[in-house]
DNA sequence: ATTCTTTTTTTCGAAGCTCGAAAAAAAGAG
DNA sequence: CTCTTTTTTTCGAGCTTCGAAAAAAAGAAT
């Protein structure tokens, strides 16, 4: 079964778990390492000098409030910008975003794009992907590290090697492979991930206090997105990203989804099913397939202002969503919930509907517990966890294994 | 974050990974050995001397069908049943079942006592588990290894420490604590788990073939429970056993269940909700707590031989559950399903509808390859699953930590 | 200005682990 | 009785981590 370990292993797995410590914290000491590892300080000792001297590590001197306590001073360890570049690339819904992030993880450019999805061909999709994706590369030039890494978003649902963009909701398509395509082209590792997962990396690492090892990230949005952190890790299903939580069955033989399917939560929770609802139009027929921010907007204002469709058609959604976390509830434990995206705007009409739902199911015990936060603007959480999900796969695969980067190792000492 | 690896772990992790080898395979060689664990034959034979100096492992010479081929013959190694044993418990419905297992995984002997778990007292309930408990033990005599362990399997919720049975439809008590009160009598290391999460090990252990990384074992009784098998871990929420698939919300404001919640899928699909419908009782009425196995049986020959009041029941029991499994494919990836318990004796009728309720679902493309394996007996898998959790919690923490039985190492060789 | 303290970091030898190669052991084949 | 083949053990080499001691680098005290 589980392979022993070799004791060269030793090493790599310690090296691993010091850049893991300095990419957690924020410009640690040696000795600041020593307390996150628990390793000796001969050791942190022995692996910070070996990381120096291979440039993924740079000692930060002489910044930072001198302290001003006794002793000799802490050296604040930092890492290196220049070990290495990322490229990621968020892909939505008539819109693409590119950006290239640097080892340290800040953003030293980006692209935004505007393009018909649910039109384009499978190759076009892919070949626009990869022009966006050469186009950043190009103004790269040379200064900064080496780019090891592309990672590429997608509303909808992914492979588990994330190599293949399974289905989607923003193409016709099916089983488009950007891995394997971007692979080819740029001769780099390339990983497809599923958006909200990425929204769910993000927040993790942006909030560890709020949302540390298990919590509920939903996207509302034209469709309902989830990613779910549990005992910290994320959660996906064997064969797929999975998590499709606005396709989990909300009223048996409901309404028509975009899925084809019958009474899925996101039937009644998408956009496109409130805007639908509000028109009074039909629960089964087709929904449009983009609806405008301002239009949903202006829902949501009728929806306050009076009693009337548009009402019952947020309180459907968020009856629909609430159920939907409550019977999440039955199988985990209640945990925080970030909700993200356009939808958020109407938070306000939701929240007591879905709390009211969750009062309803095996989660109801806990519903007032279960705090919400919302953030309107999804994409910039989505690229930071695709650039933490590239850099974090360096930090263990290449870094952590031992000498990448050619080179000299301490001889002059 | 997560901690380094010290020089000395690794030896523990090693031995661990032997022993964990050993009681997968049958009776494998060093050989075998080194090619499961891959480490190196030095390290496999220095690991198996000092385990079987220890008393953990033993060579089984002698027996086996000699293969008849060239060289050396290969030595099978087995693990010592003297070297520990373990108690397991299970708590059912007025029903216990305590035995007495050897760290080689044979069962010694066996008790079964009958008592009215819903009626009893918080203390009795606990105090009538220890008498068994010490009644088994004191048969034991001394022969075999020394009792290291006590795991206690029960219906319910368990907390995530698998010490406190949280809630149970057994038991009108709540926070029941067996693991302190039997730690505290024994002087034992003690766990309390949900017994699906046991068939679901024990499923695991029987047939890896069929019940690998990913699957799904239901337990089909007066309630419903389940347990989940994903990537080879037993999930569970961070902080129970959770896995209330039963109490998932099947129609919003629906039957009312035994749990006092309406809609849940158990409500539809336990014995006491397929009684109740079928006995024309409303939806709405509080269910009765025990229902005979012969008294189902009589519905389903009555539903399997005519249209009716019967089979209506039935069919809404198999639509809640293939919409609960459809709902969890939506989350997860289609898996095989193994239904467990009673509730498989009418497992004819629920089928074709439990099929038809899953193709309405995400996991609906998938539906006609869902497998279902049946098995109507749910205490021996229970059984099995306690005590494989008991061992393979000796095999790491103390046999893997290294000299637990203090017993001379090789001076003489 | 110089000498304590205090704290961080490095150095160094010891102990332990795994590995590869070679040797030993234990069988059947010729 | 001597090969051949396969399994298992032995042995020295090369890592790695660790603890203790030394070195480094600052402020505090005299």
């Amino acid at each position: 079964m589980s392979i022993g370990i070799r004791h060269d292993d030793l090493r790599k797995r310690n090296r691993a778990m010091v850049i893991s410590a300095v990419r957690r914290a924020v410009q640690p000491s040696r000795t600041e390492i020593v307390r996150a590892t628990e390793l000796s300080h001969s050791t942190i000792s022995a692996i910070a000098a070996d990381l120096i001297s291979e440039g993924i590590l740079v000692e930060a001197k002489g910044e930072g409030a001198s302290s001003a306590r006794r002793g000799r001073p802490q050296v604040a360890l930092a890492l290196s910008p220049q070990a290495a570049t990322v490229v990621t690339a968020v892909l939505s819904l008539n819109i693409l975003s590119v950006a290239l992030v640097d080892y340290a993880g800040s953003t030293i450019r980006e692209v935004t794009k505007r393009l018909p999805t649910l039109t384009m061909a499978k190759q076009e999709l892919i070949s626009t992907v990869m022009a966006a994706v050469s186009e950043i590369i190009a103004g790269h030039a040379k200064r900064g590290g080496p780019i090891l890494r592309i990672s590429l978003a997608v509303q909808g649902i992914t492979d588990s090697e994330a190599r293949t963009l399974l289905w989607s909701p923003i193409t016709p398509h099916r089983n488009v492979e950007f891995g394997a395509a971007l692979e080819k082209a740029f001769g780099l590792p390339v990983t497809v991930h599923n958006d909200c997962n990425m929204i769910t990396v993000a927040l993790n690492w942006r909030d560890p206090e709020r949302y540390g090892d298990n919590f509920i990230a939903i996207l509302l949005s034209h469709g309902i997105g989830m990613g779910l952190m549990l005992k910290g890790r994320l959660f996906t299903g064997p064969h797929s990203s999975a998590g499709e939580f606005g396709h989990m069955i909300h009223k048996p033989d409901g309404a028509l989804c975009r899925c084809g399917r019958n009474g899925c939560i996101e039937a009644y929770a998408g956009n496109y099913a409130i805007w639908r609802k509000a028109r009074g139009t039909s629960e089964y027929e087709p929904p449009p397939s983009d609806i405008d921010a301002s239009a949903m907007e202006e829902l949501a204002q009728a929806a306050r202002s009076r009693e009337g469709i548009e009402r019952d058609a947020f309180r459907a959604a968020g009856e629909a969503i609430g159920f939907g976390i409550g019977g999440l509830f039955a199988l985990i434990d209640p945990a925080p919930v970030a909700i993200v995206g356009q939808g958020v705007s109407a938070f306000d009409i939701l929240e007591p509907v879905i709390r009211e739902a969750i009062g309803k199911t095996a989660g109801g015990q806990h519903s007032a517990a279960i705090s919400f936060d919302t953030d309107l603007n999804e994409m910039p959480l989505i690229r930071e966890g695709c650039a933490m999900t590239a850099l974090t796969s360096l930090d263990h695969a290449v870094f952590g294994a031992g000498a990448a980067i050619s080179v000299p190792r301490r001889d002059v000492a």
